[in-house]
DNA sequence: CGTGCCTTTGAAGGTTGTCAACTGTAGTGG
DNA sequence: CCACTACAGTTGACAACCTTCAAAGGCACG
């Protein structure tokens, strides 16, 4: 199987200063005092990642942990032979690689740019120094693993339970806070951030299903696929599409 | 819907002291140091659940959290209309509710006894006092958590890209270790701790599926289904099973 | 012994996966 | 500028797995 190109370990030309750095609201790190705040800023090291570059590999050492800063990640698992499952999609202020982290294992997937993206690569003796001084981070990061188990089990739930329409209706709601927009007459547009194959491994499900699929929402004035642009004239219907979630 | 009755709130007869736990062993309450055990002993609150009984309903609100003492626990989360699925089983030692606990909200899902089980109830005050002292606990907790997120992912790649037959091999596998008894003939023996139903809710498919799954392993030689035993001749063939996941 | 629930079995149908061929697009090099 | 290639996406045919519905069998419990 072909490999993607590792990344090629370039430092940002821009140095990010994580006192001003906007992601760093939404994130654990938001609330963060300043000695600890510029000692972060010091020892970080940034990374900038061009689209389909790994950053890091399935299989590898943890040494530490990923926060992005701008962009996005998409977390992606193998199976023992080449199948892949699309875990999840990390956007800006997010952190990847902790679970390894935390368990002092080795990665459990694969992290992949999909666009441009930068990173803040902060190093294992630095996040226990911080932790340390900063124990309610260590809630902070249980909150996430929460929400992100919950919709774990809420994506098992859905890949066993209801068909792959209603699904794909259900990640394109999913995927309009960060996604879409509503142009003035009102149409939302959603735009894919991955591939048909992405968006199938994110499903649980075929290329060609989701062809079939997509076709099969425009046939009944759900939706309109151009491309990686979706247009939904009636949130309705897709909410409709959630609910009824067909056989199965 | 019936309901299954809700646990009656007794006491355990019996006082359980913490610094006698076995279970507190394979936990992470095992590094306890003795200030912080004796204040949990005083202050927690021992309950005694009989199969079938409700610890908690999906949906309820949380107020702090539970570790199992001794007996197993399932967790059970329920969809928009009715459909379950068993998220996990739960035993000594392990605790339930902390996801809901973390970030404060209501429990995303429905814990039930599958055997006599005594669990302690921790409420929030304890937890928060405990967690401050010993911020370890939380890197404890966070382990466990980043664990059963890697759990749920597997899940996910196992329920959408192989057999309902591979994925039974599998959970036989996995069931292995607690309810496994190996005989003097060498003859492997899970014991199911749960019903043909619930299999079915922790697989993500049906009883129906799982009836003829069953069947058809037994029709190859692989295993013996007998009520809720499990007579397995050869591991390898459950490995095989695995290994090659039949075709989806 | 009857009732109720879980489990099993059967038949039918649908959704999805697989395989193969085709289309379209993007990128490359002549 | 255009042919050529490579690859993602689409379409079609077919098979298989699984769900659904219905009914019968088995087991515990009152």
């Amino acid at each position: 199987m072909l490999q993607p190109p590792l990344h090629s370990n370039r430092w940002a030309a821009s140095t990010l200063r994580c006192q001003d750095c906007q992601a760093r609201c939404n994130s654990v790190w938001g609330q963060l005092e300043d000695a600890s705040l510029s000692r972060l800023d010091q020892q970080k090291t940034v990374l900038r990642l061009e689209p389909g570059e790994v950053l890091y590999r399935q299989g590898e050492a943890s040494g530490g942990l990923y926060v992005v800063h701008s962009g996005t990640l998409a977390l992606r698992k193998f199976d023992d032979l080449g199948q892949s499952v699309l875990l999840r999609l990390v956007t800006d202020g997010e952190a990847v690689g902790y679970r390894s982290f935390f368990e002092r294992g080795n990665y459990r997937a694969q992290a992949e740019a999909l666009e441009t993206t930068q990173v803040c690569y902060l190093k294992a003796p630095l996040l226990h120094e911080t932790f340390g001084r900063n124990p309610a981070l260590l809630l902070g990061m249980l909150q996430r693993l929460a929400n992100q188990l919950a919709e774990a089990e809420e994506r098992f739930l859905m890949a066993t339970r209801r068909s792959v329409r209603c699904r794909l209706a259900h990640a394109l709601l999913g995927l309009r806070d960060l996604h879409g927009e509503v142009d003035e007459a009102g149409v939302l547009t959603v735009t894919l951030p991955i591939s048909r194959q992405d968006l199938a491994d994110l499903l649980g499900t075929r290329p060609e299903t989701i062809a079939r699929t997509t076709k099969a929402l425009e046939r009944d004035g759900v939706a309109v696929f151009r491309g990686r642009k979706v247009l939904i004239a009636d949130l309705d219907l897709l909410f409709d599409e959630v609910e009824l979630g067909g056989p199965q």
